[in-house]
This record gives C-alpha cells, structure tokens and sequence, in this order.
DNA sequence: CGATTGCCGACTGTCGACAGTTTTTTGAAG
DNA sequence: CTTCAAAAAACTGTCGACAGTCGGCAATCG
C-alpha cells in the first residue's frame, strides 16, 4: 500500500507484508538511500511504509542473515559496510565457488545448458552495450546463477545467491567502474569456449582470469575512495 | 576471535530472548525432540516456553536461515526435512569449501596454526575414544573450523558455519553410525601430514579421501533408513 | 575550563489482542 | 458406511501499547 514509493514491482502485490519490506529495504541499501554505517530506526521505517514494527523487525532479521544488515543488541539495525578485507574474501569465495561449479559443469555439460548459457551471454552482450549499470550487472550475475544452476548442485547455488547479495552491497561501486562491452563480451566467451573444449583445466584457467578481473575492479575501487 | 575465546560472553547473561529460544529450538531440533517435517506451532511454543509469540517467530526465521526450518506462508514453520540428493549436495558443497581452504592454509601454513590444529586432532582423539557421540562430531567439526579459520578467509568460514547447521540436522545418523576411533584419528593425521608437506595435490587428495569418507557414511544411512 | 553524574527523550524488546485464513470437527444426506 | 458441506476451532499475520535500556545533554564538582 504505502509502499509504492520506488518500488516498480509494486504492480505484483505480495501478500505478506515481510517480503514487501525486505525488498524495499533491500532496494533502498542497493540504491544507496541508506549509506553503508546508517542505524535504521524501526518507529521511522514503520511510519513511512505504513506497516507496525513487527514485519519490519522481521525483514530486517532476515537482510541480517544475508549480510545486508548488521544489528547490534539495543541498538538496533545498522547497513553493513564492508571494507576491502572483507570484500576480497567474498571474491575469494566466490572464485571457489564458480571454480567448483563450473568443473561439475563441465562433467555434464547437456545441450540444455549450453543453449541457456549461450543466450544469456547474448542478453548480458545486449545490455552490457546499454546504459543502465545496474541491468548489466544483474544480468551478468544470471549468466553464473545459471553456470551454478546447471552444475546440479542447488545448494551451491543458494551459497552463490548469499554472496551476491553481498555483491550488491557496493553494487554502485562496480557501476562507476564501467568495463568496456566488448571486454564483458569475450570475458563470458572465453568460459563458454572452455566448456565446449570439455578440458577441466581451461575451465578453470578461464573462471579464475574471468572472477580475477572482477576483483580487481571492485576491490581497487574500493581502495581508492571508501576505506 | 571469537573461534577460542567462548569464555568473556559468560559472564553477560543471554538477556535477549530471540537468542534463547532458537537455542532451546536449536537443541531441541538437533535432539529429535521435532521431527523432521513436523510443524512447530507458534502459540505452543510460546505457552511452553513462557513468552509472547513475537521472539519465538523471530527465533524461527533465524532458524530459517540456518536451514534448520522451513515457513510456508500461512502455514507455519516446519522442521526441515534433508532428502539423500540435498545431503549429497551438502556435502559437494562442503568439499569445494574445504578443498579450498586447504589450498590457502598450505600456502601458510604458520606454527601457531599448526600447533592449534596438532592440539584439536588430540581433543578429537579423546573425544572418539569416549561414549559421546554428539560431543565426538562437534570436536571433528571443530578441527575444520580451526582449519578454515587459519586459511585466512572469514566469510569461506561462515559458509562453512552454515553448512554445519545443516548437517546437525541428522547428527543422530552420524553418529548411529558409528566410527572406529582409530579410523578417525589417522583420517585426521592425514590431513595434518598432507598440510606439513606443503604439497597442493597432496592437500587436495587428503581431504577427498576425507570428506569422502564422510559422505559415504552419512550419505549411505540416509539411503537406508527414511527417505 | 574539563571531567563526571544525573536526567530526559528516543528507541528497542516484549507482550496481549484482533482479523483473516487454514484445518479440523460435526452433522446430515446418499 | 461413505461423502460432502458447513460450522467451529486453531493458527498465522499484523497491530498498538508498555517497560526497560541506551545515548545525549545539562548541571555540578574538581
């Protein structure tokens, strides 16, 4: 109801009122209208969304366990800020990840996936040609949910998800520091290449250039402007 | 930190009572007192543990996240039921975690985390030698907590943590089946040989052999007793 | 003038209650 | 005896309220 305030998903109503304020939140950290470090007060949140204070005490537990939010006991709910330390360790888990999946991957690797895969990188090509940050990173992290996906291990997957919730944290890091699209392009062409070549160890030479890039993008900038 | 010194929280008392009640809900879960797919009633709960219903759902989303329990909306919170394909794949996700941190904790491999994983193989080796399951498994886990945490990567940890939650959901499987100490403890030397030779493929083989093991054992109880 | 202590406001933790929904029970018909 | 429907019971989702606690500010003391 009170909700609609930047939610484009408003036209799907959740029924549970949870959800609804889980996602708002989880919008507004991503949008930075809440700056990494910010308490965010439970009495403020409930006036302006027009709910009581127990869905959003709830939500907020739940953007707890995905590292969006940090509470601490009478003080309340806090943005996660994440320094360079930690940052590198998410990158460093999920070139553990990708690097365990896209090995399984390449074991089974059915026309299915590679269909999929290959059609992904043309919507990530497609967007990552356009202007909206956000979209390309979202649809560069479809193309590994699918990598994850059709590597047949479903809790790999949800582990990846938790991550890339992480990830979006400085998510408007990583789109200031625009890669070229041509560079996106054969960076996703090479992993698809290595698939088809069958050869574990191409696989895995392409997964750790390709999440070594990454990295070096976002931990760099890191670096330079925010401790 | 917070990995030995279990002592300083002591003397603060548990004042919330969130933490509590998934604690008791924790325990009572790992104990068989729910069985697997049984539904907690909230109002119940409350009743039996003296509060109001508000801890006790905030508790159970906690546990949610844990992996420990399953909410369907309108439905209630239901104990979490592993099936042999999603213990499987935890323990395909507990080898990529694993393997990984091996690779990084042999690549420094200090004396103070040497000495801290000789000990724990030694506390492991009393434990199996003793009548208490439970206890038996939570000193095993803790060598590999110990081995993540020196592999210098806190969130590879924390996904390991929650790994864990999942697999003391059949903790009494793991240790019906019972086993042999002495297997245990040259399993475990193993890896620590594997550690002090520095060599990567070694590292990698040792903890294959081991977490094979493992899975074979649970997994195949699994397969035997309930779907 | 700086440090300390007591007070005030705001906020979190917790509770009981109400409304809508799901499940169970009951009762009648076939 | 079985089947189906309607009422009843129980439960979840949500709300407003109260009490204890924390941080900030001012007054007091050295």
């Amino acid at each position: 109801m009170a909700l609609l305030t930047s939610a484009p998903k408003a036209f799907i109503q959740q029924q549970n009122l949870v959800d609804q304020v889980a996602d708002y939140l989880t919008q507004a950290i991503i949008q930075q209208q809440f700056l990494p470090g910010e308490r965010l007060s439970e009495v403020q949140l409930s006036r302006d969304l027009g709910v009581s204070r127990a869905p959003v005490r709830e939500a907020a537990r739940l953007l707890e366990s995905r590292g969006l939010l940090v509470s601490k006991p009478r003080r309340g709910f806090f943005v996660r800020a994440l320094n360079a330390v930690e940052l590198d360790d998410v990158f460093d888990l999920r070139l553990c990840l990708e690097r365990h999946a896209i090995q399984r991957l390449a074991e089974r690797y059915t026309p299915e996936a590679q269909r999929a895969l290959n059609q992904q990188v043309e919507v990530l090509c497609e967007a990552a040609a356009g202007n909206d940050g956000t979209r390309r990173i979202e649809e560069d992290l479809q193309f590994h949910r699918l990598m994850l996906h059709y590597a047949g291990n479903e809790r790999l997957l949800l582990a990846f998800d938790n991550l890339t919730h992480e990830l979006r944290l400085c998510i408007t890091l990583i789109t200031k520091t625009h890669e070229a699209p041509e560079t996106i392009a054969t960076s996703h062409f090479q992993l698809l290449e290595a698939l088809n070549s069958g050869s574990p160890e191409a696989c895995r030479e392409a997964i750790d250039y390709h999440i070594g890039v990454a990295r070096d993008f976002v931990v760099k900038g890191v670096g330079e402007t925010g401790e």
